[in-house]
DNA sequence: CGCACAAGTTGACGGTGTCAAGGGTGGGGC
DNA sequence: GCCCCACCCTTGACACCGTCAACTTGTGCG
């Protein structure tokens, strides 16, 4: 048996479980059975039930800032498509993680110091790539605007991808990056830089 | 006392507690014995709790449809604002509503066939729009990709302002009328009509 | 050794969704 | 007039859930 701690343990059966049918059927005690111990076992790691979502959220937002950085390491021609890709993926790839994190009423973000720095630190990355694209001397209501559109744009096709019925109407999607980047470039908002 | 049916005092009943608190917390039971009825009263009007869900949604599939369709008949300069505007409005003043609708774990669409009409129907107006947008003569590739970004933007968009972080970030709006309308312009999907 | 402390167990309580059975009431057929 | 049935609702029970409290066990340290 590998000699992860009951607390990584107990970590790790959630997310997957959140991943496969959400987190609302999330029962406690199960996973507490699943990991072999009793059903309060795990209150030794977590203070509650919203402790173990605060926990996944975490852990979430400290993957998602590192794919956003990285993703703009790697492709700086196009930064905006860039992330919307890196957004998506993340979303896709960690569902577990991603359905808690935006669900306030779930992991309490705003009662948590550190948890709240750590999902200020992810939209940043955003903010800041908007306000190097638009140059410093754009006016703040543009650098907003562009920033809420660009943030929606990738916020709702994730969300419709994994829940909503996006894929049932549009079609399937052969490939996940074609679809992105075809959304990017209908919408305006892929960043001109590339085509030269 | 109003001579409405038990069915619909739950029902409203359900979706003012959602509205303020989300789905996730509603006691069936509770719902019940605030409408001085046993708790087992509602199931003689719904099979189980995702009965309610769907009742709901279903109530907010048409109320969501004619509003899009309204929006585009009293605004037929812009039709893609009008629209975008119309999604926000709708899932801010209804929020009861919207925060099932796009629950699939909740309300299950697929496993009723009434329902998942009318939420095409929904999507419908949508597609449809885009299709009158672009032309007959544009490659179908095309239509999905702008349709996946103006739903996705106007579905984005609706989320985070709901539930998300969106306002505490970007800053306090000062009217939701002019926040939609400059995201629409800051992505490229505004249709270029309206200015002359 | 003694002891504090962390990790885990067991038991209980109130609340919840749901199944099963029963009650009562109004209207239509004989 | 009476009976019966369909409808709406109530009561009672069950298993499961999150959580509080008290108990047991193992471990490191003075």
């Amino acid at each position: 048996m590998a000699p992860t701690s009951l607390r990584d343990t107990v970590l790790a059966a959630a997310v997957d479980y959140i991943a496969d049918n959400g987190p609302d059927g999330l029962s406690f005690r199960q996973v507490a059975i699943a990991a072999g111990v009793s059903h309060q076992a795990p209150y030794h790691h977590f203070s509650d039930r919203r402790g173990i979502f605060q926990a996944i959220a975490t852990e979430g937002y400290e993957l998602f800032t590192t794919a956003m950085l990285e993703s703009l390491a790697a492709e700086p021609d196009d930064p905006t498509t860039a992330l919307l890709e890196a957004y998506v993926n993340f979303a896709l790839d960690h569902r577990g993680h991603f359905r808690v994190m935006f669900r306030p009423d779930l992991c309490a973000i705003a009662d948590s110091p550190e948890l709240q720095r750590l999902a200020d630190g992810s939209f940043d990355v955003l903010v800041d790539h908007v306000r190097d694209l638009l140059g410093p001397k754009a006016p703040l209501k543009d650098i907003r605007a562009r920033a809420a559109a660009m943030w929606s744009l990738a916020h709702g096709l994730s969300t419709l991808l994994i829940d909503g019925p996006l894929e049932a109407k549009i079609g399937p999607v052969s490939s996940r990056r074609a679809l992105i980047r075809a959304v990017a470039e209908q919408s305006g908002l892929a960043s001109p830089k590339k085509r030269r």
